[in-house]
DNA sequence: AATAAAATTGCGACAACATTGCAATTATTA
DNA sequence: TAATAATTGCAATGTTGTCGCAATTTTATT
């Protein structure tokens, strides 16, 4: 078992680079976590490595498809991809803020469908969707009326 | 003519906000860039504003819906929201960068769709794809193989 | 297991980005 | 056009992200 960090360290192995304590520290943050941080903060919960090393690996990671980025307001958050996160949405409650994960196959066959319709083949995509939750949606009509 | 302007005026005021000649420049920089731009370079394109009122005003314009935030790697950019600019969506190729704007009634049923699924009524969403374009492909594959 | 070579880290200094309180200015209202 | 309210600029400060380089750790080799 704990073949998530097996899988880690493989991966950075196959794609030439070290497996160092930072770069599992930080994964380890990311792991921990189950959900999506700002950059800084992923700094902050892994205070054995240095800001600067934090970023570097961040880049790192970005760039083997480890981590995943989504926007939340304004501010870009860093999440585990793929291979260690189940493939999902998220959509917002513009009100409350709360943050429902979805996960739809009908969604991501219609993102591929455009995609080739315009020649491209997909490899990401980011969907972020926001709106008014149910419970939000009531207060805001009863208040609105 | 220059119904933009006026709309947005229109709009500054319903919301019971001054209609101020820095917001006009900010209003006139997104508009001109006709592409996300990010918070800083809005700044610096916006030389006769204080970087402090810029940011609070794009604090005010997104929270009027008047512009939208959308995610280009790590960064986020902004741009003029839907009255201001037509609808659209960007596909952007991994490789040269090439960006199209895609528009696809479909995907925006299947997104509505999704949201009442959770039961939630869908304002907004940021749907950014990305991949290899044909001539890319093309290039990749040759060479890959 | 020990060591040489290569990769990565931490450090410190720095640059860019963003936020805050408050006095001066500008827009709105009557 | 004067009074009031909203917004701005300023200046100081916090936060976030970046860079070069010496010290350390990892990896490859024996």
């Amino acid at each position: 078992m704990n073949t998530d960090a097996d899988n880690f360290a493989q991966l950075l192995k196959n794609n030439g680079v070290s497996v160092t304590t930072a770069r599992r520290a930080i994964f380890h943050t990311l792991r921990d976590a189950d959900e999506p941080l700002k950059n800084g903060e992923i700094a902050r919960r892994t205070p054995t490595v240095d800001r600067a090393s934090v970023y570097r690996t961040l880049e790192l990671f970005a760039r083997l498809g480890i981590t995943e980025t989504v926007m939340r307001g304004w501010t870009p958050y860093t999440e585990l991809a793929e291979p260690f996160t189940p493939h999902h949405h998220h959509i917002i409650c513009e009100n409350c803020g709360k943050v429902v994960e979805i996960e739809n196959d009908t969604l991501e066959d219609v993102l591929n469908l455009v995609a080739s319709r315009y020649d491209f083949a997909l490899q990401k995509h980011v969907v972020e969707l926001s709106g008014l939750c149910a419970d939000c949606r009531a207060k805001t009509t009863r208040q609105a009326a």
